[in-house]
DNA sequence: TTGCCACAAATTTTT
DNA sequence: TTTGTGGCAA
């Protein structure tokens, strides 16, 4: 089952360590003679036409669209080969910028195989942010930054926001730092700093005060957020007066730009200014795999590269190595209803494999438990927990579905979510390594200085906060201002000088000891361990094993480190884990991964569980937009979540959800009636029929349940034979994929059942929406309101839905009380 | 100043 | 549902 799509041999496994991902080479020295000139690079699997030419393609701006599982990585890889080996570039002179740490290391790992060790040492590869703070470290005067500058990630820039709001006065209330911040950084990805901000809505003049007094703040503390490390870099490299600039731009020979769908303005104009020098400019993606534009990333970069490289060689890869025949045409049948696309058509030559399962299930915890039924299987048949995987929209499905794995005893590891950096154990030695590194970082000090508590209270903080302010220092140096100030009282006094004293015996050790050594100092002297020990709890004890185990990803740097010739420093060290996500970490252990379909980009699996294909979820709906932006970026998503399996793809749905505490009546995702009929097989869990049956016959009278569908889905349903449900009888009609097996039991389920019960071949037509026939955007009438649109469903014996009706606002309303309008 | 309690809010995706 | 915040008493 498994020859049949291996594209190639599987790379080396090279395992990145989890605290510290591989990042860029180390600089490049200067005298490295130039690598003897191999004889022409001949890959060793071979190449398809298209892929071939987007290999050899060597002077000029060239575009590389690569549909999904066409070989994009290879064709990158073996064309920075063919670069360094054939046209005898110097490696150093190539940048290729990848959108994740984990690509990046992958792309390394692949590359050391082609060009070895040496030579892959000296390219430059690495994310955008990676590789623009080693620019940074470089030329950090010409952005007035000090030398070790610190990166504030997402909590710190919250943390420094609340503190802005709140010195200028503003009600925090009415302006959510986070919704400041979003816009900020908004104006960032677009390359406009405050003098650029542009006042129209009538909260932006606040905004804008907002904004200046962050960057200043910013700058104060000697630090810069995640755009600030690429506008840093972009308003150097745009710097026609500065040689640092020019030297920048003259450097690199080659500039490849992988997931170039991704890129927002700041990223395009980056990688426009460091290949203006030879305009060898190499840039891959998909437009149909973009799904970043929430973060700023312009789909119109990779749409409209070519109006501004007229003379850009245009590959396209279509041919898909990956996946089976049927789920490409799922893929293609999701993406195809998308209004802009490039022209081009994905298409496979492998066979057609097992049809795509699509099942309907009666609450997210009986689709758990398909789920685990299906993972089981997989398992039994020999699969390796890392060829599977689960896929769901959103972090808050994941629960449910860790329960049910968990309660069957399955090995599973959930890739992002709550990154180990941000555990607030962690989080609180970060600051205090932070702080020591770098004093003038206010946030950091505002987190520690009274964790472990040492009785320095908020009232004496506002008056560090205030010395500070007027003395325009750094709080940490406005601790003994204040002692003297004689405005505070003794005990305070007594507490804020305890403090100053350790800070000044830690800034002393730093100078000795290592990162390792300084860390275990913090929390020894700094009371941090014994207060958790303290605590007794389990809690405290999980916190002192997360804080043992970042010790450990300490050990793990300062060896890498040295081992590599580089000594190891805690701002280095800092940086990288700012950058690192989990996602980067995706560990070599035999568990089954768990992941946002985000998380999913980029990786492949012989079988895939995609869960929760709601209306509402996935699509996942947002009010406040335009809905047909929404959608189109929730279909490519769906693409890009599809196209991630080889060989299995199941997707289920549930018809009750409970989530946040409320439970809503989902209708099946509009993505389920774009994969054509011929593809796919769907089946109803016995609790799922169950539930059918307690509402009623589809033709019972219930309002709405005929109208609704053929409102919002394509006249071409999917479901809509006309034929009626028919259960068959339990253990008879498995269907041929599930092996009729006893499965072990979950708390939840009564009595052991053989697997293939669960499943009952049937169609879907009536199930769906016997019960709640209203979906979201659903038109209503009410008898006073008149008519007005579904904004939410909600659950129980006689729903409740919430209307938006026009000219009265949003009402909640009992489901009898409303026709169809 | 701390720690507890009650209440409220907010729930996407991440370098 | 969980997580965070604010007020209050000790």
């Amino acid at each position: 089952m498994t020859e049949q799509f291996e594209l190639f041999p599987a790379a080396p496994a090279l395992a990145p360590s989890p605290a510290a991902p591989t990042l860029v080479p180390s600089p490049v020295p200067a005298l490295a003679p130039p690598p003897p000139i191999a004889a022409r690079f001949e890959p060793a699997a071979s190449l398809n036409q298209p892929q071939s030419e987007a290999v050899r393609h060597v002077d000029g701006p060239l575009i590389v669209f690569a549909g999904a599982g066409s070989g994009k990585t290879r064709v990158i890889t073996y064309r920075i080969a063919n670069l360094v080996m054939s046209e005898g570039v110097r490696p150093w002179t190539i940048l290729a910028v990848t959108f994740t740490n984990k690509a990046a290391g992958e792309m390394r790992a692949r590359l050391e195989s082609l060009l070895g060790a040496e030579r892959t040492k000296q390219l430059w590869i690495g994310t955008f942010h990676a590789v623009c703070i080693r620019f940074l470290r470089q030329h950090h005067a010409h952005a007035g930054l000090g030398k070790s500058f610190v990166i504030y990630d997402d909590a710190d820039q919250k943390a420094v926001m609340k503190r802005v709001l709140k010195d200028l006065g503003l009600d925090e209330k009415r302006l959510v730092p986070q919704q400041v911040l979003a816009r900020i950084h908004r104006e960032k990805q677009e390359a406009r700093g405050p003098d650029a901000f542009s006042v129209d809505g009538p909260l932006d003049g606040v905004i804008l005060r907002c904004y200046k007094e962050y960057e200043q703040r910013l700058r104060a503390a000697n630090a810069v957020d995640f755009e600030d490390i690429l506008l840093h870099v972009l308003r150097l490299v745009e710097d026609e007066q500065s040689a640092e600039g020019r030297e920048l731009c003259a450097r690199f020979e080659h500039v490849l730009v992988d997931e170039f769908q991704d890129t927002n303005l700041v990223q395009y104009r980056l990688v426009r200014a460091l290949s203006r020098a030879r305009r060898n400019l190499c840039v891959v993606g998909d437009d149909d795999q973009s799904i970043y534009r929430w973060r700023g990333a312009d789909i119109r970069n990779i749409r409209g590269f070519r109006s501004d490289y007229p003379d850009a060689r245009l590959i396209k890869l279509e041919e898909n190595y990956r996946s089976s025949a049927n789920i490409v045409k799922a893929a293609l049948g999701v993406i195809r209803p998308s209004r802009e696309r490039q022209p081009k058509e994905l298409f496979t030559l492998n066979a057609a494999g097992a049809e795509v399962l699509i099942v309907h299930t009666a609450t997210e915890r009986d689709e758990a438990a398909t789920v685990v039924d299906g993972l089981r299987r997989k398992l039994d048949e020999g699969a390796s927990p890392r060829e599977l995987a689960v896929f769901y929209r959103v972090h808050a499905q994941s629960r449910v579905l860790e329960e049910a794995l968990r309660g069957e005893g399955l090995p599973y590891q959930i890739v992002g979510g709550l990154r180990f950096f941000d555990r607030a154990e962690v989080k609180d030695l970060l600051a205090y390594l932070r702080l020591v590194e770098n004093p003038a970082s206010d946030v950091d000090l505002l987190r520690i200085i009274n964790v472990p508590p040492r009785k320095i209270g908020d009232v004496t903080i506002e008056r560090l906060i205030d010395v500070a302010g007027h003395e325009r220092i750094s709080a940490v140096t406005a601790i003994p201002k204040l002692c003297e100030s004689g405005t505070v009282n003794a005990g305070a006094r007594r507490a804020l000088t305890a403090f100053a004293e350790l800070f000044a015996s830690l800034t002393a050790a730093k100078e000795t000891a290592g990162p390792r050594e300084l860390a275990e100092r913090i929390l020894d002297d700094s009371g941090y361990a014994t207060w958790l020990r303290a605590q007794d709890s389990v809690e405290g004890d999980a916190r002192l094993d997360n804080l043992r185990e970042f010790l450990g990803s300490l050990d793990e740097y300062e060896e890498e480190a040295l081992s590599g010739g580089m000594t190891p420093t805690l701002t280095d060290y800092l940086a990288r884990i700012t950058l690192a996500s989990d996602t980067d970490t995706l560990s070599e252990v035999a568990r089954i991964p768990m992941m946002t379909v985000h998380a999913a980009k980029g990786l492949e699996f012989e079988a895939v569980w995609m869960t929760g294909l709601e209306e509402g979820l996935f699509p996942l709906m947002r009010e406040d937009q335009s809905e047909d932006d929404q959608v189109e970026e929730e279909r490519r998503l769906a693409y890009v979540a599809i196209t991630r399996a080889k060989v299995e793809l199941t997707m289920t749905y549930a018809a009750t959800r409970t989530i946040y505490g409320r439970m809503r009546y989902n209708a099946p995702s509009r993505f389920l009636f774009d994969l054509p009929t011929d593809t796919q097989r769907r089946t109803a869990t016995e609790a799922c029929l169950d539930l059918s049956r307690s509402y009623g016959s589809p033709s019972s009278e219930r309002p709405f349940r005929a109208s609704t569908f053929g409102e919002r889905a394509p006249s071409r349903s999917a479901f809509g034979n006309g034929e009626r449900p028919v259960a068959r009888a339990p253990g008879r009609g498995a269907p041929s994929q599930t092996s009729p097996r006893a499965a072990p039991l979950g708390v939840a389920r009564p009595a052991p059942r053989a697997v293939g019960e669960r499943f009952v071949e049937r169609d879907l037509d009536g199930v769906h929406d016997s019960d709640a026939g209203v979906v979201l955007g659903s038109r209503v009438r009410h008898k006073k309101f008149g008519p007005g649109v579904v904004v939410e469903l909600g659950g129980g014996a006689d729903p409740t839905v919430t209307v938006k009706f026009p000219g009265w606002g949003v009402k909640q309303i009992k489901l009898s009380f409303l026709t169809p309008g």
